[in-house]
DNA sequence: TCGTTCAATCAACAAGCGTTGAATGAGAGG
DNA sequence: CCTCTCATTCAACGCTTGTTGATTGAACGA
């Protein structure tokens, strides 16, 4: 009979901790970026030690790794226009609800190699999957212009903050790139 | 009668010395960004003393905002039309030449609040410019999506340096990226 | 020519960083 | 109850950083 809220276990505590941990290094990270964000701040900011966090985690590359670590969300393929409407609604999303751990991506991306890596893998199979949807020649580019788009958006909206596309709806948003999104997708139709 | 080649003065010698000092930062903030660069790192590259650097630019964040001012590039208002195609030779020019400078600004710009405030100061006219030429309600929201496009595919090809972005021609990006930019400058045709 | 200026170097500081290893003290297991 | 485990803390290390002040020596002005 295991009271409800009776004392933790060891193995509770621990993984309470961490994910402790991990909650303030992804908002950290997200805030200030690799280089910016201290093992020192984490730490803090979780309630505990520094040591422990190097305990736990073995370096701050490692523990980067681990509050970062998402799953990239799937991307049906399908037809052209099918794959525009999924990329819309893709970014919609993440116009949405606002995950720290990309963001903490995107922040260190720039900065930081692992980051880069990160990035380009999380980017890779969704690239793919446009392409494959893109019935011309040139579909990688026009896959990697749609994947520049998105996150140029993105980077402006919630790292950079400029005051009209923060403001802006999400709907407001994608309908207003719904026509790029198109002729991004879809051969010059003569 | 003052030699060619003669030893140079006293001013001349400080002037030479200043610009290599910026070359150098130029070139290693564009690289790595404000908060991997170190001042040693500049000064060696320009192959001076670290105190040096100190003794003429007074600090680190004032040798970035001396390395990395630019003069904004002029974008002539007109049409929206017109300034739809403005803005495309503009990002073609800026996909030709590679400005240390504004690689600097974008690099730093995520985790350096200074480098941020200069990209919004340097991106400001050139919105309103955008702004006023396109005859929606909406507008500023449109020159903020085009501003975050140019941007966006500008970190991708050469921060980034996704493959398909930095080994396509200017002119190809271009030609993909008209009617995007044709759809956000003019209004909904019906 | 003499004193001043000033470009340039050098050595050092204080602070902050990631990281380590020993110490503590409370749970777990027999 | 005794021992082992382990979550957690603490103090310190070696290093790098931005920044400073003294110092040198050559160009400059009178």
């Amino acid at each position: 009979m295991t009271e409800p809220s009776a004392r933790p276990t060891r193995a509770q505590q621990r993984h309470r901790t961490e994910e402790r941990i991990l909650a303030a290094a992804r908002q950290i990270f997200a805030e200030l970026g690799y280089d910016r964000t201290t093992i020192r701040a984490v730490a803090s900011a979780a309630g505990v030690d520094a040591g422990l966090v190097m305990h736990y985690f073995g370096s701050k590359d490692l523990l980067f790794a681990r509050a970062v670590e998402v799953p990239a969300d799937e991307l049906p393929g399908g037809t052209s226009g099918e794959v525009a409407e999924a990329l819309l609604t893709s970014l919609g999303r993440r116009l949405t609800s606002e995950p720290a751990a990309s963001l903490a991506v995107l922040r260190s991306m720039l900065t930081n190699a692992d980051a880069a890596d990160r990035y380009r893998a999380a980017a890779e199979p969704q690239l793919n999957q446009i392409t494959e949807a893109i019935p011309t020649p040139d579909a990688d580019l026009r896959a990697s212009l749609l994947s520049a788009i998105v996150h140029g958006v993105i980077a402006e909206r919630y790292l950079l903050r400029l005051t009209h596309l923060a403001d802006a709806s999400p709907e407001q948003i994608i309908d207003l790139l719904r026509p790029c999104f198109q002729s991004l997708t879809t051969p010059p139709s003569k």
